[in-house]
DNA sequence: CGGTTTGTTTTGTCAAGACTGAACAAGATG
DNA sequence: CATCTTGTTCAGTCTTGACAAAACAAACCG
């Protein structure tokens, strides 16, 4: 929860385009979707990756309401979808003295990925656990034995990478929120 | 579709396990059920994600029946499934001369991984053609153009150290299918 | 040929989750 | 206080996909 500016959002009514970049909107309409596909594979709700997407071409905080008529959705899903992806960090909730509504804006760090992280270590733990409880063993169960020791070895280097992908990202140009 | 030998499973029947070994059953048990935990989280049904785990732990080629008897699961659902990893290329169907049932075991090499891979390339290349898209835009869209290249950039980074993640692997003292 | 065995395809059921719309709560405001 | 406004929560609907069971196909066997 920032307080900040509420400036009202670069394009009020989702109708009307200027005709010249009605091209433009279209663009926005296809990544804004895509964004709402993409997300949806890593398990949140589509309208979640719609609110992305939506934030991320949004220069300034969008207002609460504007969310809801902008992608034709319930109230109701803007409610529920927004503190879902407050609760992850992945969005800011802007509100200004004076004015009850409240405004959203994309947060500048990657919130998403340390779920992903959290996955592959888990997934790490789970095969050390297994191997662990093979303990030394018949013949045949020595293939099973480097089996997990190489989905081990895997899973640590993909955290590892993505780690290091998380570290490299910072220091970059700029922050994105995915 | 290999043809190798068909040994036997080390063990036939789901229960009757050695009384000293319990724990150990249950440890497969429990490392079964977290990789169709864990491959659900990749949009693969569970059942697929057990055929996994109980094909990583098992030496030796296992008879199709078997596959439905081991995971109580009905021998349709093992044919939907054992036929979706086999075309992923995580598991291999091996027959033998003279046999006319189906044996599977795992493939060694990471074919989930590419899945995984072409879906950040894929958003990567959402990214780019909004940034496209945008074109040479009024002052407040810079933020935006920023951040489309914040994202383009992540997803670039991610997809890369998940190639070179591979590779490391690759070079390892074995490889695992997941 | 009839009857097995083995795997596939299809049909139907069920459960999970997303989403809507309406009811609701809590402030503002006349 | 009656009434908006704004956001939340709840109940119901709808869609999706997994799964089982049964029908099916094909190869084999007697």
């Amino acid at each position: 929860m920032t307080v900040s500016e509420p400036i009202p959002v670069s394009d009020q009514s989702a109708e009307a385009a200027a005709p010249s970049d009605t091209s433009r909107r279209a663009a926005e309409e296809r990544f804004i979707e895509g964004m709402g596909l993409a997300l949806e594979e890593d398990r949140l709700p589509r309208i979640a990756g719609r609110l992305v997407g939506l934030l991320l071409l949004s220069p300034q905080p969008v207002r609460f309401d504007l969310l809801a008529e902008r992608l034709r959705v319930s109230r109701g899903s803007i409610s529920t979808n927004t503190r879902l992806l407050e609760n992850m960090g992945v969005i800011e909730r802007v509100t200004r003295p004076g004015d009850r509504r409240d405004y959203f804006q994309i947060n500048e760090q990657p919130g998403l990925l340390q779920r992903v992280v959290e996955r592959f270590r888990a997934r790490q733990a789970m095969a050390a656990e297994m191997k662990q409880a093979l303990g030394p063993e018949p013949a045949d169960a020595a293939i099973v034995q480097a089996r997990l020791d190489g989905l081990i070895r895997f899973y640590a280097i993909l955290a590892d990478s993505f780690d290091s992908a998380l570290a490299a990202f910072g220091q970059g140009p700029d922050r994105a929120a995915s």
